[in-house]
DNA sequence: ATGAAAGCGCTAACAT
DNA sequence: ATGTTAGCGCTTTCAT
């Protein structure tokens, strides 16, 4: 049989104890050169694969991370375990995966799951229908290191990763101010989240700082939907005094809107500018192509697991949160592009 | 401390022993209620998360399953790790997800990390460039169940989840002709992979059923991507006697395909219809919207699940492999459907 | 219905 | 540079 080699087995095959091949295979100093080789010999030939269950058991430590996202469906997820992996697998982490399917209910679930399996540290992204935080708040108390990526919380003390999603919205509107368009609405989102908040912010802050007035009369708030968009213009379109352009929250509510004006006849982006956020795969193949912000998933993937370990490896209890900020970045297509 | 809870510390608490705890826990039927309750209430009060490492030491079942994807980035595996997950969860197995970058040495460290994680079974999709299957054969000769999912490998005695792409194939040649088109083409890919071959096999299948001679000048062989369907169509458009449908192999290539025929002003669906594979979220959203086959991602992902759970269970060594497969389903979108 | 005791495979003091 | 020993937290036989 191959498939239940000890250390042991090498150790008696070597004439030597198990301490000694443990230390030669972590590559411990005061093992000499040729017994290295040896062990290392040995556990090829007698095909050992070290137990890492046994191993964290002993040590304490996994070597395992908890991922918890709302839905591995969403591409935008998918995109950031991507990068989250990379950098686990290369330094030697498992990744747990976790789906929340934007429940509490899961959260507190997938928690309990990771305890379990005695993960050195949690990355995740708060479900939508989350606003009692007492479940983190707990696995803080316990030590285990927590980071927030994306849908993040600052009043808990836990670091976060998220992109800048008021200057995202600052550059959408102000691209479409720089092209040329002289009343750009907005369609925005729930406001208790607060990304959709800031990206309303910023589309105010560039306004302002194009010495245009706000008119609250432009700004539709609805859900973030395909529907959403449709109805945002069909509103906008009834006002006294039209808008020719807009910055939609997200990608999908920027489709809705483009297919609305698209039935009505009105020339993208000639007569009407649209915008959208989120960089989906899908608005670079539509017709026209969507211009809009990217947030980087694969480098928030990567930053949010750096700062995960370096909050595993000093630990320090009373060290500050930290939060890492994203530059969103624009990609500008055929939806704003008008000669 | 909260955190270092053990049973023993529960069985100090109550005055009885480990053994006793720990038959409470899992509900062995030799303990009686009563202790039962004063067990459950004692680690609720202490706070108590079981250790699963400790557990799967000495069980020497991790309760964990490993799940191996090309890439994260795919929508098609971000959905089928959704099917995995949701009924993995519920069954109390954790996942290991595994990226292997479509590259043969990524496979192989996938599965040195999943052994030494002991999982007790691995879901695999083949990346592309695999020719060499000596690592899969490896596992299965360890005793580790293991489960294909759509890129499977029938000659290696292993179990599989895959959609029925002959059928797939001729539902959507078959789609095509029912629509009036006459001379229907096909964009496929490299033949060396399995599943594009048997989509060809599809498509001259139906094209025999309906009394029709297949044209070898129709069918295109090229790699699967947005450039070989505009490649194709350029091809195909030269042809003395030209196609007025195309079956593309994969969505990407039906895309460029689209693109290519919106560019010389071609009518579709009414001058030239298209139908794609896959079924990618973009497809509802262009225009004119892409009719495709869907292949089942997230059933596809419970199925193979569910195939390697009973692996797990009765590990008959000598059990023959069981193949699973999916019926492709229709989705008719504007891209096929003239008046 | 409960207890005692051994041990899963590994690591890490503490020897030597 | 290597060996001895104990033990991580749990499960499970064997006893009572």
């Amino acid at each position: 049989m191959s498939y239940k080699v000890t250390i042991s087995d090498i150790a008696q095959a070597l004439n030597t104890t198990p301490a000694t091949v443990s230390r030669a295979l972590s590559n411990h100093p005061a093992i000499s050169d040729d017994t290295k080789q040896k062990v290392a010999a040995m556990a090829e030939r007698l095909n050992y694969k070290p137990n890492k269950i046994a191993s964290s058991l002993r040590s304490g430590r996994s070597h395992a991370i908890g991922v918890m996202i709302p839905s591995a469906e969403i591409n935008f997820f998918g995109s950031v375990v991507h990068g989250i992996e990379n950098v686990a697998n290369s330094a030697g982490y498992n990744v747990l995966i976790y789906q929340t399917n934007e429940l509490r209910q899961f959260e507190v679930k997938g928690i309990e799951t990771f305890l379990s399996a005695r993960v050195d540290g949690i990355l995740a992204s708060i479900a939508k229908e989350t606003s009692d935080y007492t479940h983190f708040l707990e696995i803080k108390k316990r030590g285990v290191p927590v980071v927030f990526f994306d849908r993040a919380n600052d009043d808990l003390g836990i670091s976060s990763v998220v992109v800048d999603d008021y200057r995202g919205g600052y550059i959408a509107t102000e691209h479409l101010l720089k092209q040329g368009y002289k009343r750009v609405a907005h369609i925005s989102g729930p406001q208790h989240i607060k990304i959709f908040n800031d990206r309303l912010k910023g589309y105010m802050g560039a306004l302002q700082a194009h010495g245009i007035k706000v008119d609250f009369d432009l700004i539709y708030t609805g859900n973030v939907s395909i529907e959403a968009g449709k109805s945002a213009i069909e509103h906008l379109l009834e006002l006294p005094e039209k808008p020719d352009a807009v910055f939609a929250v997200e990608d999908f509510t920027a489709l809705g809107a483009i297919k609305c004006l698209k039935e009505r006849n009105i020339k993208i982006p000639d007569e009407f500018g649209v915008i959208g956020f989120a960089n989906e795969l899908f608005g670079e193949h539509i017709t026209p192509s969507l211009s809009t912000i990217d947030q980087q998933t694969v480098s928030m993937g990567k930053a949010s697991l750096e700062l995960l370990l370096q909050l595993i490896r000093h630990k320090d209890k009373n060290s500050q949160p930290r939060k890492v900020v994203l530059d969103p970045l624009p990609v500008f297509r055929q939806s704003t592009f008008r000669k």
